[in-house]
DNA sequence: TTGACAATGAGAACGACTCTTATTACGATT
DNA sequence: AATCGTAATAAGAGTCGTTCTCATTGTCAA
């Protein structure tokens, strides 16, 4: 994908960094994922590369907005391609897992963040974006779950 | 506050779990709080607390639906009173200075929070709350950049 | 009072992440 | 093509928030 490495390269060219091998595998990586990845998730589909070099690498990466770190209540991050090279979407968060699934775009919603966004007085706050996280259970753990109840509940 | 103490204590009972001197002075601490609180912050409006004590009871009160442990970008947690003690509410986040802040429950954005989360098929995921962060500067940080532009551009 | 068990606190252990440093790769210049 | 300056890399040590361990103390019930 030719053009998106010229996105790429123009966002990290200011930074005085450059478009290396590392980072475009690193960048492919996350593309390739449907969902966003820990550093070990990383590490285990790009093979050869450096812990510490995985680190570094989307800490530049994320400082040119071309990855995403993203918070959980799990004790280690998770990375995406920033919204620049995708889309603008949210988060469905399993509390039984810590499974991170992406979630559609909903238009009201985000009609109804930007209105709130922009009626925000200047001296309270001044917004530049928002993150929206649904927590509840993905299929696989609501069945455990029930499996669970069932089997207390019948013997 | 007495009728807290009930509300706290039949919270805890089920998790066979007592409301310590420890636990009550913890839940006075986070209430006293205008913003979510880090440990260290904890530790020092009650003086003569564990680290450890600190981390385990607030790991207790989460259990039992009585703290929140707010996560930001910054590496390490901060805590607050859980909604059923306070408000349903969110934050915004200051992306200088890391300083969280209660922003006030919209009516708008919860009507169609809740009609997402209701009209989400069971096989995909199953809601049962969510998060909203609104990301920029507080006042302060603006100001300093404003500074910051203004020391670069006259000199 | 005694027994059972929860609560406490000091510090060790753990793990995610960052920093250090020596080496290697790349681009521009001759 | 050789050279030089700088960015990139990788291994491992270091940092620090958080959790675990365990010996001791507090609390409730009989």
């Amino acid at each position: 994908m030719p053009e998106v490495d010229q996105i790429v390269a123009a966002r990290l060219r200011p930074l005085g960094q450059r478009l290396t091998p590392r980072r475009r595998s690193l960048l492919e990586i996350l593309r390739s994922a449907r969902h966003p990845l820990t550093i070990h998730e990383i590490l285990e589909r790009g093979r050869g590369l450096a812990m510490s070099s995985v680190y570094r690498n989307l800490t530049v990466l994320e400082q040119a907005g071309l990855v995403h770190r993203v918070i959980t209540r799990e004790d280690f991050a998770r990375y995406e391609l920033a919204e620049e090279l995708t889309e603008h979407h949210h988060h469905l968060i399993c509390s039984g897992c810590g499974l991170v699934r992406d979630m559609p775009t909903d238009v009201r919603v985000e009609r109804v963040m930007r209105s709130v966004m922009a009626g925000m007085p200047a001296d309270v706050f001044t917004p530049q974006s928002h993150r929206i996280d649904v927590m509840g259970m993905c299929p696989d753990c609501v069945q455990r779950r029930e499996r669970a109840t069932q089997a207390k509940g019948g013997g």
